[in-house]
DNA sequence: TTAAGGGGAGACCAATCGGTCTACTCTATG
DNA sequence: CATAGAGTAGACCGATTGGTCTCCCCTTAA
């Protein structure tokens, strides 16, 4: 592994784990056991390597939760896999994401205001919020695709929030019953 | 007001506004023109002002919401009227509760582990949670009370989470038709 | 074999952190 | 009037912050 992917590694568990602000370099470079020296070779500040770990994150959530959905289906089927994607996050059976501390992005923008992260932390939302819009084109819904995306979002947000700090492990499980019921024929 | 409300207060607002570690105890001095020392004369540390400060908001918040909710009524009128007052906390319309800027006890949370903090930003949730339950006895749901409490929640979250990162203002309207949905005769 | 150069270890820097302390003022009560 | 308590200003403390710089080793090529 290179140094910056080391680098990149470590930060964002640290910072996932701990919090941004309350992670200090030094802790970084003790954990990595790389040089001062090379972090600011590779990264011109702290905020860079922070920029860094966002687009780490980001790819990697997204390329789980696409390769997860696409895996169970098209249209409702793979929105309603999302749900059992986020379960299995919850319960800690997703490697790549490391242990379950809520969602990275919402951590990271609350830390900040006017800053280039809110905006990297929105983008992510907005991408995941337009992948389940592209697979809900012409499913049977009161709703249009875009309202229906969004409400979709609701409940994804909704379940992470509440499995993170009520530590309700099951809220994945709640948020697709309530999905299942946005695509009712009535 | 006395200098501890004052100091409460003023914490809240940048803490809320900037996140806690970000935020000095200098800072929260010189906005407030209040002496160090007494500060410190009332607050044993940051830790015990920032304590404060999560009580006051839980107080403020709980109060302005349980308020809402009991003026509209009883039972799945107080929990829908819970979703029109978030719309008008999302836009602005609540000045007890200042501009909006997500939950705070959520960003309060992610910001540390394993800490008092994360007890106290639990214990919030879970008290709305449970008052949410308290209004739901005897009504006509698939669902039992304590789970449908879990249901109207994790579309509370939702909306909080939505309307903040992706600032998609209308979440609560969107969180209220899904909480309709929940008390549906089939 | 030797010279050159890139990267690692970590000493070092100014600034800021949370927190203490001294010296002094104001106000209210006995 | 005297005294006590709450307030202010701000110097000061050690620790830590993000970031720079120097020294030295180790590789590589002539």
């Amino acid at each position: 592994m290179t140094k910056p992917d080391l680098l990149i590694h470590a930060a964002f568990k640290l910072f996932y784990e701990n919090g941004i602000h309350a992670v200090g370099i030094n802790r970084i470079l003790q954990e990595t056991g790389v040089a001062k020296k090379t972090l600011y070779h590779h990264f011109a500040s702290k905020e860079a390597l922070l920029e860094a770990v966002l687009v780490y994150r980001d790819q990697t959530f997204m390329d789980w939760l696409t390769a997860r959905m696409m895996a169970a289906g098209e249209g409702k089927l793979a929105v309603l896999a999302l749900f059992d994607a986020l379960d299995d996050w919850f319960h800690d059976r997703v490697e790549v994401l490391l242990p379950f501390k809520g969602c990275f992005f919402m951590k990271a923008n609350g830390e900040f205001s006017d800053h280039i992260v809110n905006g990297l932390c929105q983008r992510h939302k907005q991408n995941i919020t337009a992948f389940i819009q592209a697979n809900l084109v012409g499913q049977v819904s009161k709703l249009a695709p875009a309202d229906l995306a969004q409400s979709i979002s609701v409940l994804k947000e909704g379940a992470i929030a509440q499995a993170y700090v009520a530590g309700d492990l099951n809220a994945a499980k709640r948020a697709k019953a309530m999905a299942v019921a946005l695509f009712a024929e009535e």
